[in-house]
DNA sequence: CTTGACCCTCCAGTGACTGGAATCCTTATC
DNA sequence: GATAAGGATTCCAGTCACTGGAGGGTCAAG
């Protein structure tokens, strides 16, 4: 498989897939013309880090979970750290969002929205 | 005002602030010796600038509402209109952070956290 | 005169890509 | 065999909003 077939296949872009074989992530072999080319394995790798991105988890947890799940002595424990954590983290954000959300949403209210100079919003972020 | 009085002040960091200046946020005076000469009205701005980045306004919607905050002729609807496209962005974004904690929290119920291999996390992550 | 707390500039790094330039390879068509 | 399109390669630079650090100048107190 090419770097073609095998984002069409992930949906990860090419460009990113090259950047995941920079960093370390996968290691595709070559062809003689100097094309990389992937194997099941690669793809199947690829399609993990692509659902592992899409639930939030960084780079480096990636790196942790496929290490974990090449590793066929894991603890499960193990996997679950890495997950709780982020989920944590997940949570955090969430609620910093909420705050901002719900004083942004006050204001947006407050605000008259029409033609006069005059702005809660304004006067909000420069209150003293 | 020196920049380390204006950064207890604010609670920006004094970094931040020489970084404000660098993209043109403020523009305090020097002084002889080459130091940076904060006035009220710069603190006061980078209060503002403070207060906006804590809602989550990026750098150039902060420039945005600096500008319309010095307007006098501003209308109100220009600066609803900024924080109500925010406002949705977040919006998004929650949006987004709590479809994967709904997920992440699934699979990290499901999972044993023992010490052995068998996890539905990585299951989940490996699936064709 | 020294010490320590400030201040300055400039450069590099962060995370996770993304865009673009310049070039090479493959395949199809004329 | 020439050519053109499409896909592959590398490498460099940019994104966003800072942050860290090196290397040096300035100021006030003792």
């Amino acid at each position: 498989m090419n770097i073609g077939d095998v984002s069409e296949r992930t949906g990860l872009p090419a460009k990113t897939i090259r950047y995941y074989e920079d960093i370390g992530l996968v290691r595709p072999a070559r062809d003689t013309n100097g094309y990389r080319v992937f194997r099941d394995t690669d793809a199947h790798k690829l399609a993990f880090l692509g659902r592992a991105r899409a639930l939030g988890f960084s780079i480096e947890d990636c790196r942790t979970l496929l290490a974990l799940y090449e590793d066929d002595d894991r603890a499960s424990a193990d996997v679950k750290r890495v997950a709780t954590e982020h989920l944590h983290q997940i949570e955090d954000k969430i609620a910093q969002l909420q705050a901002m959300r719900d004083t942004l949403n006050e204001l947006v209210r407050c605000c008259a929205g029409d033609n006069r100079p005059d702005c809660p919003i304004l006067k909000d972020l420069a209150r003293q």
